[in-house]
DNA sequence: CGTATTTGACCTCAG
DNA sequence: TCTGAGGTCAAATAC
């Protein structure tokens, strides 16, 4: 916690601005009940190396991420549902969001033709309209001013100065009643489009072949000018996404176009169009105010999905030596945003946060929590609060590195994102798009999970997806969003008690019989 | 013809 | 310091 701790009172910082507009307090308990467990501090989080990967996909057959598994999905599904789903993106946001990864990664060149198109292309203009508008326009210099004034904290591990964490929030596509017809690419044609998948437009700037994966790794670049967002992907024979990681945060807004288009000038012209001034989120990750410093929460599109994995709340400091890695260190693979390679100092953002789980949009309600074997952290177990919506996850902080969260989603929401409580605007994950620019969002997880699951036993069923998350960020939600949090200097013990508060605290449905035999059913 | 992708070489860093 | 692996560059190629 501490290493992180730095990056954590940026994020805080963020979020208490957030907080003070346009969060719901309501929302905030919502996500810390959520995340209560995750904030165990344990140093220990022994997730295998396989799990600690951001974006841990889907099996290609079966895996959503498969333009065919997409089809699969029936059309009251809306794709930020796919989205939304566990698929940490990551991370990943970013994934359920799946990838957060994004959809668009799931077009995949290789394996793919260029045929067929896969990807959620047009995404409803009224929702985007919708959630756009309403964001405040000094919502940003508001943000950044009490960044300013908010303690400054410097990363325990690098010293440097606390960078912001960008905060990410959702997209309309998330949005239920998404009229928006979703388009399922070919993989062929999606190639291009491609970059969309997240929202945001990507340049393939590399392939390589990773050793001990017969999967290619591409590397993206976002395109947007000055943005340093990067992602990889891997995709396994198929052209099937298996694992996106992304690091940076993006420095703008989502394209909003929906269509992207691949030529440049038209991403231009859709970036131009967006009201920077709306996007209070920017975080530089030196805390300071950057031109560009405006995460892009409001995107998002698809979603969410991505989820702003791309954007991820936290980061990691540059400088962070522990952060820099994102392939060797198991600890960091997943997670670490800042890699080594990334050589602007700024990028620092983190692929994932812990806010991931909290805030993938739904409702959920705790109704077990277990400590399982290989991880001395607490398993939080969670259920959809949505009436017969059958969907479960849990969430449990890897044992290696707190800061990395493995989120397991079950099943498939039968519904579509609530909106916030207490607001009549997006979810807390989904702030409208102006509002959504002071809200803090939780980054999805990155990497667009198969919701499909249900039906599956316990152990086959849950998604997993890994995500970094730093450590901090709950507590921020905590002290931001609700009141009767202390500071971030608190011992895990506290966060979590201060989590299970939360959960307490705020109206929850009785529980069902049947979440507690599911419970009982692992349990034993 | 402009833009995006491919791909081999090069760079950086951890062990 | 060397080596290997991942990440990036940039010319060539494809669309």
């Amino acid at each position: 916690m501490a290493s992180s701790g730095g990056n954590m009172n940026t994020f805080m910082n963020s979020f208490n601005s957030f907080s003070s507009s346009q969060f719901m307090t309501s929302s905030f308990s919502d996500l810390l009940s959520d995340n209560n467990d995750n904030n165990n501090n344990n140093k220990n989080w022994g997730f295998s190396d396989d799990r600690i990967k951001s974006f841990p996909m889907i099996n290609s057959s079966s895996s959503p991420a498969s333009p065919s598994s997409y089809l699969a999905f029936p059309h009251s599904l809306s794709p930020s549902m796919l989205l939304d789903s566990p698929v940490l993106f990551n991370s990943s946001n970013t994934l359920p969001s799946p990838t957060t990864g994004s959809f668009g990664n799931l077009n995949s060149k290789e394996g793919n033709s260029r045929s067929s198109e896969f990807s959620f292309q047009s995404r409803p203009a009224t929702s985007s309209s919708i959630f756009q508008s309403s964001a405040p326009r000094n919502s940003l210099e508001d943000l950044m001013t009490r960044q300013q004034q908010t303690t400054e904290f410097s990363t325990a591990k690098t010293g440097v100065k606390s960078e912001v964490a960008p905060i990410q929030s959702f997209s309309q596509e998330n949005m239920p009643n998404n009229p928006a017809p979703v388009h399922y690419c070919q993989p062929s044609q999606y190639v291009r489009e491609q970059k969309a998948e997240d929202g945001y437009n990507w340049r393939k700037y590399g392939q390589k072949q990773v050793k001990g994966s017969e999967n290619p790794r591409s590397y993206y670049k976002c395109t947007f000018p000055n943005c340093p967002t990067k992602k990889k992907v891997e995709r396994n024979l198929d052209g099937h996404i298996t694992e996106i990681v992304y690091k940076g945060s993006h420095n703008h807004p989502k394209p909003q176009s929906t269509r992207r288009s691949s030529s440049q000038s038209v991403q231009n012209l859709a970036y131009s169009n967006l009201d920077v001034t709306n996007q209070p989120n920017a975080f530089h990750e030196n805390g300071q105010r950057d031109s560009f410093a405006v995460t892009d929460n409001s995107s998002a599109s698809f979603g969410d999905e991505d989820v702003d994995q791309g954007s991820p709340i936290s980061k990691s400091g540059e400088n962070e030596p522990e952060a820099k890695r994102w392939k060797g260190d198991n600890e960091n693979e997943v997670i670490s945003s800042a890699s080594r390679t990334v050589r602007e100092p700024r990028i620092v953002v983190q692929t994932t946060s812990d806010i991931d789980i909290l805030d993938d949009g739904y409702r959920w309600r705790k109704y077990g929590q277990k400590v399982v074997k290989g991880n001395p952290n607490p398993r939080s177990y969670y259920k959809c609060t949505f009436t017969g919506c059958p969907v479960r996850k849990h969430v449990e902080r890897a044992s290696h590195d707190l800061r990395a969260v493995i989120t397991t989603y079950e099943g498939k929401h039968n519904h579509d994102v609530p909106a916030a409580r207490g607001s009549g605007s997006y979810a807390m994950n989904r702030p409208p798009t102006g509002s959504n620019n002071n809200m803090p969002v939780v980054p999805r997880p990155t990497v667009l999970a198969n919701h499909s699951n249900q039906g599956m036993n316990f152990n086959d069923t849950f998604f997993n997806t890994t995500q970094i998350q730093p450590p901090i960020t709950l507590q921020m939600l905590q002290s931001s969003g609700s009141s009767s949090y202390s500071g971030f200097g608190n011992s895990s013990g506290s966060y979590m008690n201060q989590m299970q508060h939360t959960n307490n605290s705020k109206p929850i449905s009785k529980e069902e019989p049947k979440d507690d035999l599911f419970f009982n059913s692992f349990l034993n």
